[in-house]
DNA sequence: GTGAAAGCGCTAACAG
DNA sequence: CTGTTAGCGCTTTCAC
């Protein structure tokens, strides 16, 4: 593997030189660029990253943690990180927490080991003894989506959720619901908090409450959704109506729902948070609170880029997205079937 | 942030002897050992790995690329990946080439740019052309899944892709369905070219040929396959069965159906190659020829990993695992509604 | 076991 | 613009 001091060798100019053609750190004359970039060329050079990393103190290094790559909603927003960075000149770290905290800490550990430039981060947990650990754990530049941290000093992007509870339980609500099942995801974490509240706020603007009984908490896993959903379904008086806050315990829902031979709308509605990409093939076509995905986090690479580059980082700030309504066939009054021209079930 | 200097000084030990505790890599007495363990916990002392890596000329860090992680058969196998690197101290760099060959390469030239220890690389072609610009790029440790490559050094591990189109097509071919259109994937990926000699293989046995006007290419991508679905579909003599080679075109292909108004397997059958999670969630609920991924990476990484640690590089190896059928309700003969308990579509 | 010392390849500062 | 130089933090000899 060639070295600076071969390229320098070969092009007849100096170390430095070649330092500064390639970093562009310094004013060169065009004809020793075009000299030094044939002898890279020819050479085959490429810059180490370890030595470059070393000398300087910043490593072009992103670090992603999120819950689950295997989730389209993270997997698609690591790519469009992935693409932002690339295009900055970074390069992304991603890593799952598998929503277990201590393995979160553990990879921020990591991250700090691999010293990555700046951080996005889908926290696992809301509270401020975690935003004090994180604070113990991270010393770069960082931007938290998804979920919030209490007295964590960080950018957060995210969707807003307290209107994307509230946007589902309107839509059933207004259809004259009442026994509405509410499939929550896991209890600290703040967008699991906020949708809730969005949903006990409708159902206050409606006059009613929405009981602890009504809730239940899925850990945004399918499979619990699932067990809840089928749960639910077999009681004595069985909700006319599920909400799920996240595409995975969406699926799980419809899952059950189908497993159990239910038809929605006309067995019961169903409203999810999340996008899902194949909505339109489920047999169960469910209506949907989408979060506009590209454009926060776009917002939250570009607010990433910034305060690294200018190294003073300063208030954080809060950037929220308005959740959309994209209505599919799960939804219409209770206690009867709906002819909305398309099939169901 | 502190240096090994700090710990050693701390400790009271030689700089050199905090290394070896550190790295194991000397024997080191007891009261030694735990006396630099108190040390690097007080100052919370982590090693630089930048620093590491320049001296070593080992990196620890093995690159993944991928076509797109948004792909849940490549988010899969990135998750596999991480978790096995992780426990044998490895990170990864997980990259999606997009399907896009120039990309590819700027890809596996950031890879030696930032040294990377070992490549997992699913490649978009498989041309020896190719095959020599890779060997061109990379110049460490290295397998091939997905798709092989000719004449390049690599092990490879992978669906048995003859086995899958051969499977596909005998399940169809035996039910009495003889006009099957194909929806491959792209010409040059021997993926493709395997599966759909599989195919060939297989009406071959059947004193059939597969018609070139039967194969159609939609690149792996679920809107092409829609488009190639509806076309064909549309057709003055429409096939009986659809053969899909991957799960996006596979997705595709059901909700050009769908559109159409079409049933599975009442007016059409349907087989698709690689799994889809949640298949029996989906009006169309397909039958799969199913990849063991899960089995296939952990082999293909292990493979990796004991490259690199004994550094002297092997004959390459192939290794092929069986595909297996998932059957659903897209499958029955041709021309005739089939009653199996299940309602479809 | 210890301590000293030589770099790994690069950046950045400096005097010419 | 050039050439020299001093490290960044660590691993790895080597003599003790």
């Amino acid at each position: 593997m060639s070295t600076i001091r071969d390229v320098a060798r070969k092009a007849g100019v100096a170390i430095s030189t070649v330092s500064a053609v390639i970093n562009r750190s310094a004013p060169t004359s065009a004809g020793v660029v075009t000299r030094v970039e044939r002898a890279v060329a020819e050479i085959g050079y490429m810059p180490q990253r370890a030595a470059q990393t070393l000398r300087s103190g910043r490593s072009r290094v992103i670090g992603v943690v999120v819950p689950d790559i295997t989730n389209p909603h993270f997997s698609a927003l690591a790519r469009i990180v992935e693409k932002e960075c690339l295009h900055a000149g970074y390069m992304t770290f991603v890593y799952n927490t598998d929503e277990d905290t201590d393995h979160e800490m553990r990879i921020l550990r990591m991250m700090r080991m691999e010293r990555v430039a700046g951080l996005i981060l889908i926290s696992t947990r809301s509270d401020a003894r975690h935003g004090r650990r994180l604070q113990q754990e991270i010393h770069v530049p960082t931007v938290l989506m998804g979920s919030a941290v209490s007295g964590a000093p960080y950018d957060f992007v995210a969707l807003d959720d307290v209107a994307a509870g509230a946007l589902a339980a309107e839509k059933l609500l207004k259809l004259g619901h009442r026994r509405i099942l509410v499939i929550g995801g896991r209890p600290g974490v703040s967008s699991h908090t906020l949708r809730l509240k969005g949903c006990r706020e409708a159902f206050r603007r409606w006059g009613l409450r929405l009981e602890n009984e009504q809730i239940r908490c899925a850990n945004f896993i399918a499979d619990e959704a699932y067990a809840e959903t089928r749960h639910a379904m077999a009681a004595g008086l069985p909700p006319t109506a599920i909400i799920s806050f996240s595409n995975f315990m969406t699926l799980g829902a419809i899952r059950a729902l189908i497993d159990l031979g239910l038809r929605s709308p006309k067995d019961v509605s169903l409203v999810g948070v999340d996008n899902l990409e194949w909505a339109d093939v489920m047999r169960l076509r469910p209506t949907l609170v989408a979060q506009p995905i590209e454009a926060m986090t776009r917002t939250a690479i570009g607010a990433l880029l910034e305060s690294i580059e200018r190294r003073a980082p300063p208030e954080p700030r809060r950037i929220l997205f308005q959740p959309v309504l994209i209505e599919r066939d799960s939804c219409a009054p209770p206690g009867r079937a709906v002819a909305n021209g398309r099939r169901d079930l």
